[in-house]
DNA sequence: CTGAAAGTTGAACCGAGTTTCAACTCGGGA
DNA sequence: TCCCGAGTTGAAACTCGGTTCAACTTTCAG
């Protein structure tokens, strides 16, 4: 049960890239995909990539070892979903945070605080995140430069509004989501008990005025 | 040639968990272990842990296969002493940034434009470091921890001295971690042409001022 | 009810890479 | 010069886990 509930919902597109189509047509087979690939989420989140073996995945999701092919080409097909859909996951959580938010400084503070709550909530995300640098870069690529883009472009709305300095760009971008990326690690998920809001709160005050006296 | 000068002079320490003392005693021997060191610092950069394979790097580093075991005991037994002898080097390079500045905020700003410069001229840091997350978890959560502490100790004595917010914390110094890291990555190691200057000093203005208008 | 398509099963195959080891060479002290 | 410990060598043993596949069961449209 460590899959985000956006998962559960839809099931990630698995590429093929021999043209073989695995979508499940039954709603039997539904089921065994999204046993497997919850189950998958938490072996590679507790064990890693390359530590979790396949049965591991497949007697966690109470089905034969055969069964995972009927849904994968491979091991590494099936974390390229699962990178793709948690990045996803990411994504909406923000994009949901900022919603209804005044300010630009208002809206960041709110994705700090919701993100550092899905992290708490979803400890396998930064395994697999940070482990896909290594099993499917151009996954890894694309979900940091999207977040950052995304950012990047919420501050250029903020300066044009005139709420924040005209010469906010790409490092100023880079450097939040860092903040965010840390911050998560360090009390959503190597501390279960750190206040989130208080958190986002100070990382906020920083961002608002800096840290000088 | 990609293993920084510091590891070059002092050989790492290679703890042996059997007592067996695997330490050269001839200068012979401490050629072949420096040449498996920077090898595989190389392929590790390269290609990663578990697409390494030991073979690779003693042909990179001139060797026979056999000879590995001569000085470590395994493959895990040699990423841990890469791991541990680069977050040694990550640490020195921040103190001796530091070292002459007057103000805390001017030490932070020399601190980043250091690392990222370091972070260019050695690309495997940051794949070394991220994949002890999965290879060696223990010097992972040393490495990030103790960089923390450091930064913190730092913003604790700016407080004392009136330059900062007195109430700057651990959540500050994990902040400023992350966008030391995340700036270090986006333009020391994806960027080749990023004047690292210019971007310490903006990532120095935002902690100096924040971002509003 | 029936047949074909979809899905399930797990034993066995297989390749890749780590580790071992016994025979060998090197180098420096007596 | 001789000797011996330190270091080198690479073929082969061993391990392990991903992948295949042919026999089987379930589902569902007609």
């Amino acid at each position: 049960m460590a899959v985000p509930s956006g998962a559960k919902a839809t099931l990630p597109e698995v590429e093929t890239s021999t043209g073989v189509d695995k979508t499940p047509r039954t709603d039997r087979g539904r089921r065994t995909l999204r046993a497997i690939l919850d189950a998958a989420a938490v072996e590679f989140g507790a064990r890693g990539f390359h530590e979790t073996s396949i049965v591991a995945i497949t007697q966690r999701a109470g089905v034969a070892l055969g069964s995972f092919y009927t849904y994968f080409e491979s091991k590494e097909t099936l974390f390229r979903a699962l990178v793709r859909d948690m990045s996803a996951q990411v994504g909406a959580v923000g994009a949901a945070a900022v919603h209804d938010c005044e300010t630009v400084l208002d809206g960041e503070q709110a994705v700090l605080a919701s993100f550092t709550n899905f992290a708490r909530e979803h400890r396998e995300l930064y395994r697999i995140i940070d482990e896909s640098e290594f099993v499917d870069p151009a996954s890894y690529r694309a979900h940091y430069q999207g977040a950052a883009a995304r950012i990047g472009a919420r501050l250029r709305e903020g300066a044009e509004r005139g709420e924040l300095r005209p010469d906010v760009g790409e490092i100023e971008a880079w450097a939040i989501m860092g903040i965010n990326v840390f911050l998560g690690l360090r009390f959503g998920v190597m501390d279960n008990n750190a206040d989130l809001d208080a958190v986002a709160s100070a990382a906020n005050a920083l961002l608002r005025r800096g840290l000088a006296r």
